[in-house]
DNA sequence: ATGAAAGCGCTAACAC
DNA sequence: GTGTTAGCGCTTTCAT
């Protein structure tokens, strides 16, 4: 185990000051070339590597970021981070990525761990449990930016950056009902989190223009555990009559319950259509292939990583941007195709 | 945006020295008991929060550890750092993830990084790509613990933890064959990396004590697109006969192939038994369910991390261990029984 | 273009 | 049980 390289070992070695090392090492303008290309040559020959904590101590400032997010499972959330880690690592910050499990209480011990850490600023998608943002006023009263993405709850000092859920569900349940459904089911999560609560809004938007009443109990909330479809599949057996569709909001559970619906003797879409949201690659194992919301994960991840980092440049202040939309399609496949001879808009 | 309070402020108010502040606010023994108690009240009212830089700086220790993957997006992958987070969490370490998404370059990018940063310690799965260690050689000059689960490659200094993956490719084929197959197909991923070549050897052996001939055309390497699928089945399909199972160590790949294998006429499993590798949840969608080898990523995370950890801490040193073997069970679904009547051993 | 020197906030050896 | 003090390695103001 070496010693550590400091600058000034540098400087030692080469008769001049610390400062200077630093500068070069820095890249100041106010450094002749060649006197950087000296120290630069040496640090590399004698291993040097810069001491963050020194740097960050003195500089108040750690070019890291914090990311908290439900789950890193996903398709989804992995291409996000990979989108946040593409754009960071272009600007020379770096991420700490923790996971919440969908817990409240996990993301509460997250944020102080984040907060203890000096982030520069927050990424979050918030737990499935999380019914207010107290837990971070500590960072927002010390003018630590968050920016929250894809579920969110809105703060006047917090930029939000999603897609349009409500007519994402709008046009879920809309394609449904062109294909002919017209009792359709609704299988969906916590109604707090604002993905879920938008996407029934537009699923009740478009019964309601189409001129089909709403059923509270055509309405699930679940975790999307496996374990519960099995109650879930229950519950839409003892329905009088049985539905004729189903907008799902989360493609894995989807996938499970054509499974299980299947089993059940029903058949998709002849009997039940059924509609995603995600595009996770499980759709197009699942038979028949899953009609799904497509969102781009990486295009959320790299615009929220860019937003928080263009506002620590002080480029650009998110402070007035209040949310930022980003686009989705529908994409049919045959999991709700039954009007199979009519072509389907998306 | 208020100043941040240090222990000099809290031992200020208090007229008291910022030693016993820092003392107290460590829980060092030696501090008188109220002392403690008014001086952490007292931090708390202030809003005081430790500068881990200057305890960094001081201290030469960072209490991080760096885990690089080659990718987030799958279940197995979550699970594992679920596992690890969990560990460090409560050793309070913290964790900075990063994936190298499956290239060196990347991955050699990530271990500077993590340099750089000054983890205490480093847990690697590695990139699909990667053919040596060397790029680590300077944190292992350094003198920090590395530690590869997984996907590992052999270092005389570095411990590994792995399944006998050997073993489980061995029964995996061997299950193949008990249910009537004889032309076993694999397909797999790059050789170099341990997880696929010890599971090739463990085919070749089921293959060879069952006296059937090892054929390389049945041998195909993979990157596991999903692009790439049409194109195995393709292959498949030229083969001269057609094999009558496969074994493929990726489960999503294989979902993707029984997808394939039914769309091209094949009926799975009386036509061809197909084995996968990893009990993800999509081996429970995909009709019919797959047969897999589960190894537990949450136990695999948390043993990497407690080794790491216990070897930080001097408790135990993991330079003598060379390699931990974790569990790995067969699990047999409908995707490989054509024997219907008779059980298969697992 | 370079140097001198102070100080970021904390910890730990040493003293009492 | 508590205080004094000297750095950890870097950046940056001010001076030259």
């Amino acid at each position: 185990m070496e010693k550590e390289t400091t600058i000034y070992d540098i400087a030692e070695q080469l008769n001049i000051s610390p400062a200077t090392v630093s500068r070069a090492l820095n890249d100041h303008p106010a450094i002749n070339i060649d006197t950087k290309k000296i120290i630069i040559s040496k640090a590399k020959e004698m291993g040097y590597r810069t001491n963050i904590f020194a740097s960050n101590l003195r500089r108040k400032k750690t070019n890291t970021i914090g990311v908290i997010v439900p789950r890193l499972n996903s398709y989804f959330m992995s291409t996000v981070l990979a989108g946040m880690e593409k754009v960071a690592n272009e600007a020379s910050y770096n991420l700490i990525i923790a996971q919440s499990l969908e817990s409240v209480k996990k993301e509460m011990a997250n944020v102080k761990t984040m907060f203890n850490s000096r982030v520069d600023g927050l990424l979050v998608s918030l737990a499935y449990d999380t019914e207010n943002l107290d837990h971070f006023e500590p960072l927002i009263k010390k003018g630590i930016p968050i920016l929250f993405f894809d579920r969110v709850l809105t703060h006047k000092k917090c930029t939000s950056i999603v897609i349009d859920n409500l007519k994402a569900g709008y046009e879920a349940t809309n394609h449904l009902i062109e294909q002919g459904c017209k009792r359709i089911m609704h299988i969906t999560g916590n109604l707090q989190r604002n993905v879920y609560q938008d996407r029934l809004k537009g699923y009740r938007l478009a019964l309601a223009e189409n001129n089909i009443a709403y059923c509270e109990d055509l309405v699930r909330i679940t975790d999307f555990s496996y374990q519960s479809v099995s109650e879930m599949i229950q519950y839409l057996k003892m329905l009088n009559p049985i539905p004729d569709g189903i907008f799902i909001t989360n493609d894995f559970y989807a996938a499970y319950c054509i499974v299980a619906l299947k089993q059940a003797g029903f058949s998709v879409p002849e009997d039940i259509a059924v509609v995603g949201f995600n595009d996770d690659p499980i759709a197009m194992v699942v038979e028949p292939h899953l009609s799904t919301i497509r969102y781009h994960g990486q295009e959320m991840g790299e615009v929220a990583a860019k937003s928080l980092i263009s506002h620590l440049n002080e480029q650009l202040s998110i402070k007035d941007t209040n949310a930022i939309i980003l686009h989705y399609e529908l994409i049919v496949r045959k999991s709700s195709l039954k009007a199979k001879t009519i072509g389907a808009k998306s």
